[in-house]
RNA sequence: GCGCCCGUAGCUCAAUGGAUAGAGUAGCGGUCUUCGAAACCGUUGGUUGCGCGUUCGAAUCGCGCCGGGCGCACCA
């Protein structure tokens, strides 16, 4: 379905040019036509403040413009009424019959409804999660995996052509050190006396996983050279035991990726010197102090970073560009969304620099930050480090409160927004998330469609024209506003409104249930008893289209 | 010190540069013998941190302060 906002838009555009050609209005490139919805009722339903914005060029008073707009639009059977205010805003009003008739378009549409008509043939990549595989992910990373899903369900319900991805940084100093832990663990479990490296990882799991693989494994591992035995330990615990519990975590929050993204492949398929030559040649590669740098200075970065360090290792941002090439070039991407905690923000001009190294459009990689949840114990910080093991783990939340509560909790709020977490008052809030508010319009929905198909009652049709009452017209209204609010949302990668467009949609049932018996047992009522069960049939597709962008249930019972 | 983000009702947060800034929550007072009360209704609550600018119009854009968060490694 065409968003209403568009019809709207190529109404008044018609009325301009209509009023242009008749000589009303003097000749001028008509610009884009900006339309927004009044937050005053008696505004209608869309205002144009276009008039104002030509004064300038029309020469003419803003409300004779408008007037003369007003007089040229064209009939369009979506427009009810339009009127003209000062100081020159055109406000139009929906038609009552126009929109109830849209509830059979909503009901045609079903999970099609809130997408453009056709794809856009934009293939756009969303890689978020990709914590460092050492360990089991942390509640930090909560925000971060719900936030991309969301985005990329977002995206894909927009008409892009999404793909879901994690990286694995498999590659790397911190996956020698987990490695290196891993083994120490793991020997001492067979009492050997094998020291923790100085930086490793101290967390509980390790302990734990180090006694397992001695159990299941034996002394395997120990008879092998020391080197030997850290990479093979290293690559059995991160097969068997870390990806896995990641798989299960982010499985367990609804998420299914498209893509696991191994770092280590980068070095070995090519990808890296293709990538490095590349920079070369554009003469953006240095040495300095022993080491390589990517000099992103000289693209207006604030500092250059060092590429290979004078150990004879690549640093990260080796990795980056790797990868990176290969997202975009390799593969192809339209658009590559990686999704970031603000505490990496310092790294995104050297990394938008990088881009335009390769020779791409800078555009082509947008970072979406979003801000630390500061994590509480009841009124107390929680410092999170997988270094020092003082963590908690995503699977402790999930476990006390259900992935939808915790999922419409951290979509709520816009990425930018800072929030605190406190897991002593998360189980109570699970029970005063607004989730359960849009989920339960949904399943009231869902039951009274049950009593309706038991009473032997069939709507597949129905005079539409019937809906008239003020909160019939008022559930129309929200309900017909999802494929803009896609749009927008979309377009701002922003997928808290979808989580406000549903719980004001929820909002707007829960008043039509209010004043308007559905199910009547008059026989007289009959026909508007259809009219209404296909209304809130309606009703429950857009809710459920929400529902399904932020990745949560929307059930039949609850 | 420099950079990015934030500052809106007691609290948590919304608001593509548009008209009289909105929700939730907390507080107070109401509503279940008819479709699900996980719901609904009413009510209290604001100098959008402060100042100056930009323009027909600013919570929104610019500059300067104040306050908070995060960065500023040959770690990731």
């Amino acid at each position: 379905m065409q968003p209403i906002r568009d019809r709207v838009i190529d109404v008044i555009r018609a009325g301009i040019e209509r009023a242009q050609a008749e000589g009303v209005l003097p000749g001028f490139e008509v610009p884009a036509i900006t339309v927004d919805k009044p937050r005053q009722e008696g505004h209608g339903d869309y205002a144009t403040p276009v008039a104002m914005q030509l004064a300038r060029v029309a020469r003419m008073a803003p409300l004779r413009i408008a007037s003369a707009i007003r007089d040229h639009l064209p009939e369009d059977p979506s427009i009810g009424s339009v009127e003209v205010a000062p100081p020159g805003f055109i406000n139009l009003t929906l038609s009552g019959p126009w929109l109830a008739s849209q509830v059979d378009t909503v009901l045609e549409e079903g999970e099609q409804f809130g997408r453009p008509a056709c794809p856009r043939g934009v293939r756009v990549q969303v890689e978020y999660g990709s914590a460092n595989p050492t360990g089991p992910l942390h509640v930090g990373f909560a925000r971060n995996v719900v936030l991309g899903d969301a985005l990329a369900n977002l995206l894909a319900e927009a008409g892009y052509d999404v793909q879901r991805e994690y990286y694995v940084n498999d590659a790397g100093t911190q996956m020698r050190q987990f490695q290196e832990s891993l083994y120490a663990r793991y020997a001492q479990a067979l009492g050997q006396d094998v020291p923790m490296p100085e930086k490793g990882y101290q967390g509980w799991y390790i302990t734990e996983w180090g006694r397992d693989i001695a159990e299941a494994e034996g002394r395997r591992f120990l008879d092998l050279p020391y080197e030997e035995a850290v990479a093979e330990i290293g690559e059995y615990g991160l097969q068997r035991r870390v990806l896995p519990s990641v798989r299960r975590d982010v499985e367990d929050m609804g998420i299914r990726y498209d893509n696991w993204f191994s770092e280590r492949t980068l070095y070995q398929d090519g990808s890296f010197e293709r990538a490095m030559e590349i920079l070369r040649e554009g003469g953006y590669v240095s040495e300095r102090d022993g080491a390589v740098w990517f000099e992103a200075t000289r693209l207006g970065a604030d500092k250059d970073e060092v590429l290979i360090r004078s150990n004879g290792l690549p640093a990260y941002f080796a990795s980056d560009v790797a990868y990176h090439y290969d997202k975009l070039v390799t593969r192809g991407f339209d658009l590559v969304i990686d999704v970031w905690g603000a505490d990496h923000q310092g790294h995104v001009p050297r990394m938008k620099a990088m881009v335009e190294a390769l020779g791409l459009d800078r555009d082509r990689l947008h970072l979406l930050l979003y801000q630390l949840v500061t994590l509480k114990r009841g009124g107390e910080i929680v410092r999170l480090s997988k270094r020092t093991g003082e963590m908690v783990t995503l699977r402790e939340l999930i476990d006390e409160v259900s992935p939808d509560a915790v999922r419409y909790f951290l979509i709520s709020r816009s990425p930018d927004s800072q929030m605190d977490f406190d897991l002593e008052l998360a189980v109570k809030q699970s029970d005063e998330n607004p989730v359960f508010y849009v989920k339960y319009a949904h399943a009231r929905i869902a039951s009274v469609l049950r009593l309706a198909e038991a009473s032997g009652l069939s709507y597949e049709q129905a005079d539409l024209g019937l809906l008239e009452h003020p909160s019939e017209m008022a559930l129309l209204r929200h309900m017909l506003q999802l494929p803009e609010v896609v749009l927008d949302a979309a377009a701002d990668f922003a997928p808290h409104r979808v989580a406000y467009y549903a719980y004001d949609l929820a909002k707007a049932f829960h008043a039509f249930y209010r004043d308007c018996r559905i199910v009547s047992s008059l026989t007289e009522d009959t026909e508007m008893t259809k009219a209404r069960l296909r209304l809130a049939a309606a009703a429950k597709v857009a809710l459920a289209r929400a529902l399904t962008v932020m990745g949560m249930e929307a059930p039949e019972r609850m």
